[in-house]
DNA sequence: AGTTGTAGTGGATAGTTGTGGATAAGTATG
DNA sequence: CATACTTATCCACAACTATCCACTACAACT
């Protein structure tokens, strides 16, 4: 189902625990890849599949699209989870997140970000703290 | 899977090992050529052959896409991994793409870009930095 | 409380991968 | 034909990765 936030970390070999809940959404592969706000994003196989069905797609004599295509899709990684439900963080990944010891994943229904814990705790003091403004602005985009 | 980022040698040889994830999908044989941005594509056997046949389906009567097509389809060069996945890489090749020792593998779902390493780094400077930009532009286009 | 089971963490070992070099086989050139 | 030169096959090493096992903590249940 992929709701909820959680407390893992990650060891001295880059391995990090998903949780349990997780587990069955996923399976035994998953993709994880650079998200916004240097945090790193898992997908299942299938959501996967579907944003690289995208990437493929794009008119491959266009710069834009070309460039496009390589930072996204050269960004991700395929992990498997190991048989205690481990994935191994490629070292450019992170990098990228800036992840030290402890890390917060949370479960965004069709995906999981993965958060330094630090980093974390602060982006949601500033984003709590004007959650209701947000939602002002949504509303205008009629969510 | 053909996906994530890379760091290889080209060693005195011109010889340069395949990424072992990147292994099965190739099986032994596979196809390189010449890319945009002056890089070198590695396609599997079975991509090769739709590729090909979208330039050989160019049509005819304009000299842009004959000259397209003219360039891609002579500068490929099918190459065999040997025993340790390696693959060598045709001089004129190494010499389009101004390989030097450093390079960098990214896999791109249908295929392999192969990148001197310093550029890729320089290239992709640029580009993260307009990542936002171009999805908006994209977006325009319907993606 | 005691027991059982599961989850998260840490470490040891065996296997694989990437790289470099050595030797053998083929190709050209004088 | 001999020589130099390139290309293929094979082996060796170091570094990294996967696999396996052990330990602790916590929860649920009896």
């Amino acid at each position: 189902m992929l709701i909820g936030e959680y407390q893992h970390t990650i060891d001295t070999k880059r391995r990090l625990a998903i949780p349990s809940k997780f587990r069955k959404d996923l399976g035994e592969q998953a993709v994880i890849t650079k998200g916004l706000e240097s945090c790193l994003v898992i997908y299942t196989l299938e959501e996967w599949g579907k944003q690289a069905q995208k990437l493929e797609a794009l008119p491959n004599s266009q710069a834009d699209a070309r460039n496009y295509a390589r930072v996204m899709l050269s960004g991700a990684s395929d992990v498997e989870l190991d048989k205690l439900g481990r994935v191994l963080i490629p070292d450019y990944l992170k990098n990228y997140a800036v992840l030290k010891k402890n890390v917060t994943l949370l479960g965004l229904s069709n995906k999981i970000e993965i958060w330094d814990s630090e980093k974390w705790e602060e982006h949601k003091k500033r984003t709590e703290s004007s959650v209701g403004d947000i939602a002002e602005r949504l509303k205008e985009l009629g969510i």
